[in-house]
DNA sequence: GGATCGGCTC
DNA sequence: GAGCCGATCC
């Protein structure tokens, strides 16, 4: 009955004469053990149900039977010894971890629905995984099956870590799923990429506009666990944002005021647990639309929270650094889901800003960016107000340059966090403290409190120059001169900062992608730069397209470009005509010193940096005081 | 077009 | 779980 070579079962049990019944077991996938039969009629003809014999036997009325006489022999699949269930039970035990080869089909084995779905559970302890392993199932069909587990595994064995995926090629991670799955893996790419190198995910919303939301769905994961998981992300921002809507809100300007609805209907969203996952993101990402676009007239309060959020940035990488453990999970994955209140635990765990995979190698790669403690938006911030600062200090004389770089990161200074904190702070009792160490900030203040009375120590004492007093005279001059030593510390400083930011602007420029230039096609997404072959492989309106973006972004940098030139060259003849009033200035100091006081320490007044300019300019103030004797 | 497996329907 | 059929590989 059953021929030795193939793993066929032969019979003419069941059929007219002339026919036979194939019958093959299942050797592997899910379905292994399960029986296949086959009908060959006597010319050969194969057909695989009696639903395909009717069919013939209607096409072939000559063929002389009926339907009725074909008959799968039961008695005997089950002397055959196997049977479909118990084929599949014996197959589940074993699954191994290394079932995965590059051929899903044939040799391996795989598990039920169920154990899929167990499998698939456990990548929700990995934000990461999860999502990778979403997007497989998302790209595949409706339901796990054992094909497309295969490929997950396989995806996770060779790409343990987001890292994994930014140091390799997109079309290397296609080439090695035989380019099945091409656009899966360029969404793979593209979220990677984000994951590793910042705290937003722009590209979660295109991710999950894909039918995105469905295979959590599939799987039984709850919305609220996905709501909750983007928002744990996002979740020093979302938290900021909810606190300045709650806080905030009569202090906010019109103009915020106006997006309030919308926004808040997000959180309400989640927090309701009615939310997408698409709302949680957009309900963070509101956070950051709000701050950008009304950061003028909401400055301070904004910037308390990113002093908080850069604090929290720069702890949680410098923990990250310390520990070897394995990433915690973003959320409880035991508890309920939906808990009584519905509400998000926003505060429950600290967020990791910044991926490790348990490689040693994530932290080596993260270590060669140049800003791993910062993301790009943090920088962008503090550069745009940087250069909000610079570009009103020529008008706002209050203003302090120097207060500004203070925050800037510096590698040597511990105390950064506190200062960055109050650093907009009018009322800050650091203007009184002045520790030897914090020599730049005293300036800040010298310039900052230029206008009060309280402070004895305080630049206010300038005016004392006018007295006779001779103690007074040559106090005023030791002042200057501890000035000047800490306006060259601070200058030295200033220098190292400028190199710094330079650095960071020159990184980041190098290290966006081109999708955050111009709008790229979505056949476009994952590639970092437009090559030759992706280029060919557009079509005519997507090439269109980017020719339309990249004009457009040709045409605003040009205008940014002679904006800043503008702008440069009004900041240069302002620094000029601060040098000379520095220059009469010092010559007059010089000539005064000489005549009424033997004994003055020499003043060096080389200048060329914005400082000495605030300096000349309490110097002017001088002058025109000494003039009037 | 056969072989193989997944997965849906009943 | 059996039967049927689609999808995919070879």
């Amino acid at each position: 009955m059953s021929e030795g070579i193939t793993k066929y079962h032969e019979t003419t049990e069941g059929v007219p004469p002339g026919w036979k019944i194939l019958i093959k077991f299942r050797s592997g996938g899910a379905t292994a053990g399960r029986p296949d039969y086959t009908f060959v009629a006597p010319s050969g003809k194969r057909l695989r149900s009696r639903v395909e014999v009717e069919r013939f036997i209607q096409e072939n009325p000559t063929c002389g039977v009926t339907v009725g006489q074909f008959e799968i022999p039961k008695n005997l699949i089950s002397s055959l010894g196997e049977t479909g269930s118990s084929g599949r039970k014996r197959k589940v035990e074993e699954l191994t971890p290394s079932d995965e080869t590059s051929t899903p089909r044939k040799t391996k084995v795989k598990p039920s629905v169920g154990e899929h779905l167990k499998k698939f559970k456990r990548y929700s302890k990995d934000p990461w995984k999860f999502l990778i392993a979403a997007l497989f199932v998302e790209e595949h069909g409706q339901v796990l099956d054992g094909v497309v587990m295969g490929d997950i595994q396989k995806f996770f064995n060779l790409y343990p870590s987001p890292s994994h995926v930014f140091r390799t090629p997109w079309i290397k991670i296609a080439d090695e799923f035989n380019n099945r799955r091409v656009e899966l893996v360029k969404s793979v790419c593209r979220f990677s990429y984000e994951l590793i190198s910042r705290d937003s995910y722009v590209n979660a919303i295109p991710l999950h506009s894909l039918p995105g939301v469905s295979p959590f769905a599939v799987i039984g994961m709850p919305r609220l666990r996905m709501a909750r998981f983007y928002s744990a992300m996002n979740s020093e921002r979302f938290r900021s944002f909810v606190s300045n809507v709650k806080d905030h809100t009569v202090k906010i300007s019109e103009n915020l005021t106006s997006k309030l609805p919308s926004s808040t209907n997000v959180i309400n969203v989640v927090r309701d647990g009615s939310a997408r996952v698409g709302d949680a993101f957009r309900a963070s990402n509101f956070g950051t639309n709000i701050t950008s676009s009304t950061m003028a007239s909401n400055l301070k309060i904004y910037s308390d929270r990113m002093a908080t959020i850069i604090d929290h940035v720069r702890r949680g990488y410098d923990r990250e650094e310390e520990s070897t453990d394995i990433p915690e999970a973003l959320f409880d994955t035991d508890e309920d889901d939906d808990d009584a209140n519905g509400n998000l635990h926003l505060q429950r765990r600290r967020p990791r800003f910044i991926y490790s995979s348990d490689e040693e190698d994530d932290n080596a790669f993260l270590r060669r960016l140049k800003w791993p403690d910062l993301t790009d938006r943090e920088v962008d911030t503090i550069l745009g107000q940087l250069d909000l600062h610079v570009a009103n200090k020529s008008r706002k004389k209050s203003g302090s340059f120097l207060k500004i770089l203070e925050i800037l990161p510096d590698d040597d200074d511990l105390n950064h966090n506190t200062r960055m904190t109050s650093w907009r702070d009018e009322d800050s009792v650091q203007a009184s403290t002045a520790s030897p160490a914090n020599h730049s900030l005293q300036i800040c203040f010298m310039n900052e409190l230029a206008t009060d009375s309280d402070e004895e120590d305080g630049p206010q004492s300038l005016p004392a120059v006018m007295s006779k007093d001779g103690s007074r005279e040559s106090d005023f001059w030791r002042k200057q001169a501890r000035l000047q030593a800490e306006a060259r510390v601070a200058l030295a400083r200033a220098c190292h900062l400028a190199k710094m930011r330079i650095e960071a602007d020159r990184f980041r420029k190098k290290s966006a992608p081109l999708s955050e230039l111009i709008l790229l096609p979505p056949s476009c997404y994952g590639h970092r730069r437009l090559s030759r072959s992706l280029l060919r492989r557009l079509t005519v309106a997507e090439l269109d397209s980017i020719h339309t973006s990249l004009a457009m972004e040709i045409k605003r940098l040009n205008e940014e470009l002679v904006t800043s030139l503008m702008q440069r060259d009004e900041l240069c003849m302002t620094q000029d005509s601060m040098l000379v009033d520095l220059e009469d200035l010092t010559r007059f100091m010089q000539a005064k010193g000489n005549l009424s006081v033997q004994n003055v320490p020499s003043v060096v007044a080389e200048s060329d940096s914005p400082l000495n300019t605030q300096f000349s300019k309490e110097g002017s103030a001088a002058v025109g005081e000494l003039e009037l004797i």
